[in-house]
DNA sequence: CTGAATCCAAATCGATACTG
DNA sequence: CAGTATCGATTTGGATTCAG
């Protein structure tokens, strides 16, 4: 049975690791998290104060019921998000970011100024990318 | 395909902002790049400078030819990767990041930090959770 | 050597129905 | 209101096979 880490070799320091060179890194499990279709749009939600579960169900637009609370589950138990319930009739529950939670913001704004920054060029290059490899037509009067 | 709405086109409005809690913007697709399995470990593997297409595969251990193809295809048409074929016999294809791709490792450098920063608060979040939601455990005694 | 194509297993996610 | 449970469609990724 061999190893089934991931390893990058580079002959400078790799970006994404520490002290050791597999995938499984803390790094890793972060972009585990918000690589998934929601967290980050949660995360978003959540960046102006607490929300109810419903109230993030109508703001984060397409988002189902099911992903919704898997999600919150998962940032609950890494400790980014506050679940708390308050035992009224109809019982409310209000979900917050933690401290740490709120600690994500920063990073998330590099990428998003990095996206701002970089969407015109990366949409150019995809469409020339696309012209040059437009699927054959069949119409090519060149024959 | 499917139902992939990442319009990166007419976003006048704020990205990653308290008040947009939408999919389809530049912010999202970037997410959605850096989010798969092998992107940024593909931005890693070419920190240094251009390699080829086989020593990539030797170098991010675990990736499947399949998906090196796949991921540097989507990389190039993002225009992040550089792709240049050399006609020789056997051929040799070099990969390399652009300049635009390099920029990338800003971002990334602050998903890192902020990983290593929290991944000890994060891992004793999770052992907190999960005890406090230990599964059924018959043979439970108070000590 | 590079890489496209095919088949298949597993993970992801959404819609629906049901509970307290 | 705030979930849980389940089923099926979709997506993803890996192994294998074939080709320039």
């Amino acid at each position: 049975m061999g190893r089934r880490h991931l390893v990058v070799t580079t002959s400078d320091r790799p970006v994404l690791h520490g002290t050791d060179y597999r995938a499984d890194c803390p790094a890793r499990h972060i972009l585990d998290r918000i690589g998934d279709r929601w967290t980050v749009l949660i995360v978003i939600a959540l960046w102006d104060g607490e929300a109810r579960f419903s109230e993030l169900l109508r703001r984060i637009e397409g988002i189902s019921q099911k992903m919704l609370t898997q999600t919150l589950r998962g940032l609950e138990r890494d400790g980014l998000v506050r679940r708390t319930v308050h035992p009224e009739v109809p019982i409310r529950v209000e979900y917050a970011l933690t401290e740490a939670g709120r600690t994500l913001r920063g990073p998330l704004r590099a990428l998003q100024e990095w996206a701002l920054a970089h969407v015109g060029d990366v949409s150019a290059s995809q469409d020339a990318y696309d012209r040059a490899h437009r699927p054959p037509d069949s119409t090519d009067r060149d024959g």
